[in-house]
DNA sequence: CAGTGGTCTAGACCACTCT
DNA sequence: GAGTGGTCTAGACCACTGG
């Protein structure tokens, strides 16, 4: 484990555990160095890493902060399988289709196939305490994943393909909402025309290709994206 | 301008120039670092720089590539004016209310300030092309910010906390949806009961303060929320 | 095995902030 | 003017990847 890690937890540690207290300063860097053992960039490059995560500040001429307040983390390319399960929600699923079918012209522009080429297509309804959540379609290219009905059910699509060897690396979203259709309506236990949250999401792996694309519909009443945020610097 | 700067700007115009197509190698550290004149450290700083951006990957063992795909840019803490200036909207506000009130539970939680006391409020309905498009209410703390109505017209709330020196630093959203009631019908003219886009956003400054707090609701046939995000590693 | 990025050191000078 | 972080150098060894 390199040190520059072990640093930076032990310093995330102290934050969290409240033996550094907000707007607190963490001393110089080159004193905390000399008293660690360390060199100065090692020590720098742990404190750089809390910086990122936001939970430090660093002024030039002042010294380096605890940030006053509840930065817990940033925007992660979460699953809302994990999401759920994080809240202690006990989420389910029902995979509803599981099958190959030609690319539309939006999802092979999405997953920069040919159009008509083979796509799987999943759709799944999302539960949570056995209250239908949200209603989940999505597309993967060919070759890449074994799409188990049974795995889908007992787990996330994420942590399949992460399972699977690969690399998330970015997405690319877009949240908005709109008025339930009938079909929708009864899938999700709602009434024709009430508000939904919809989501599409094209997720790439660490070389630029596409890996997924969904869209995805959510009841507002039961679920609403949350996230923290930094500013780049 | 650090040398480390110049290289990952220089590097950047060379990605979106062509000059280095994605998946393309960019060349062991050392010898680009002796190539330049520059010290390896130096040139890593550069990379990993290009590498938070999401342009590049590193893999030890391998090098450093270009990603192949359209990852344009993390989500950024964006301002709706913003967004629609630079989407060649031509934004237009109209500031409705802009007053002192006791701050309700709701708000004084957000801001961390005591129930009751005085808050800034401030309503405003943002209009693209002549259309409503969103309409904005926020709540600011007292003594922070000249909240001129003709200013607050003729830019972006952020844009003005910016130039008042105040350093933003994170923000916590949630986005969700719901009717709208026969008032909000009536001022983005929509209908009652038509399916909303909402926004919830505490703002913070740098010393983990918090700065604002914002509550919108949005035309869903007008906007959503579009963002790339990256992975943590 | 050769080549790559990952980590680390021990120094140096500069720019900024505050008193 | 004293103290801080910001930048930079010139080396070194290690861990991983691939042929």
């Amino acid at each position: 484990m390199p040190l520059y890690f072990q640093l930076s937890q032990q310093l995330e540690a102290a934050i969290e555990h409240g033996a550094l207290t907000p707007g607190s300063l963490l001393g110089n860097e080159i004193e905390l160095a000399a008293r660690l053992g360390l060199s100065r960039p090692t020590v720098r490059q742990a404190i750089q890493s809390l910086v990122d995560k936001g939970l430090l500040v660093r002024r030039r001429g002042v010294g380096t902060q605890v940030v006053h307040s509840q930065v817990k983390r940033p925007l992660e390319l979460s699953s809302l399988y994990d999401d759920l399960e994080a809240a202690g929600q006990r989420p389910a699923t029902t995979v509803l289709v599981n099958t190959v079918v030609p690319a539309s012209t939006e999802v092979a522009a999405a997953l920069g196939l040919p159009e008509g080429s083979d796509v799987h297509r999943v759709e799944r309804l999302r539960l949570a305490h056995g209250e239908p959540m949200a209603y989940l379609t999505n597309f993967l290219p060919p070759g890449l994943l074994d799409l188990d009905t049974a795995q889908l059910e007992a787990t996330g699509l994420y942590r399949l393909m992460r399972s699977a060897g690969i690399t998330l690396h970015s997405a690319r979203q877009s949240i908005g909402a709109r008025g339930a259709t009938a079909a929708e309506a009864e899938r999700l236990a709602e009434t024709e025309g009430a508000p939904l949250l919809t989501m599409q999401r094209t997720t790439f792996d660490d070389t630029g290709r596409a890996v997924e694309f969904g869209d995805h519909i959510y009841r507002p009443t039961r679920y609403s994206f949350e996230f923290q945020l930094l500013v780049r610097p």
